[in-house]
DNA sequence: CAGGCTAGGTTTCCGATAGGAACCAGCAGG
DNA sequence: CCTGCTGGTTCCTATCGGAAACCTAGCCTG
């Protein structure tokens, strides 16, 4: 029995699997976290994340203000001033990301060490 | 203050960073819940799964394999039947995984509503 | 006053990736 | 002999990701 019905975050056409497909992206998530302990700049972000390319992380910053999760401050300064804050909405979601994290932190070591355990270089031939 | 110290999930070096970009992937999330009950056959998730194809499903199998997420039984009978189940790493998993759905379960529609709310296409022109 | 600096963003270019469709293996059944 | 079932792979193309250069707009320096 399989037992998943509407409503799960499996069938295409919920909300709920768009909003997973939402977050669940490389980037999204580390953004998110960056954002979680209140106002951030934009090259705060970059600086703090390692490898993002500017690029990317306005384009992420852009897709998760335009879903209200993030709220974006241009300040009419020289030199700009751009700043990325929670919405209420995007609150929300610290808690599951901060899981997320805890895990990592917790186990990636231990992902490391399947990988290099388990070298065989897909041999499937079954 | 920024504050993220090293063993946070930002910089790029840390295998905690590295785990979250292997769960934080389009289809990553939704299959590892998918197993998250028991052992699913492929055809299975493939059908509960809406959208995925066979090829990223596969894909995304062996990923989870290869960092000890999932273990994979195939049974030599015809026609074949594969199953995949979550080894105890992996089931470490599924609590963040769960929040993560059911986060999006409850804010799925908030999420939609904030996108037709907002269909400003991008005029950050300052 | 020319030129440099700042910070956020956009553009261009190219290699990597995702994804669909078609194909394959291997045996059971009509 | 031909078809179907199931898991998987190959081929091909549209899209994406990332690096680097460029842009805006004012202030600061020489």
């Amino acid at each position: 029995m399989s037992g998943f019905g509407p409503g799960d975050p499996f069938l295409a056409d919920c909300p709920a699997r768009l909003a997973v497909e939402l977050i669940a992206d490389k980037w999204t998530v580390v953004v998110l976290y960056g954002l979680s302990r209140g106002p951030v700049r934009h090259g705060e972000l970059i600086e703090v994340i390692g490898g993002i390319s500017r690029k990317m992380l306005t384009q992420t910053l852009r897709r998760l203000e335009a879903h209200g999760l993030i709220r974006r401050h241009a300040y009419a300064e020289v030199p700009p001033r751009v700043e990325y804050e929670l919405t209420p909405l995007g609150a929300t979601l610290i808690d599951p990301i901060h899981m997320l994290t805890e895990w990592a932190r917790a186990n990636g070591d231990a992902v490391l060490d399947a990988l290099d355990a388990d070298p065989e270089p897909v041999a499937h031939s079954d």
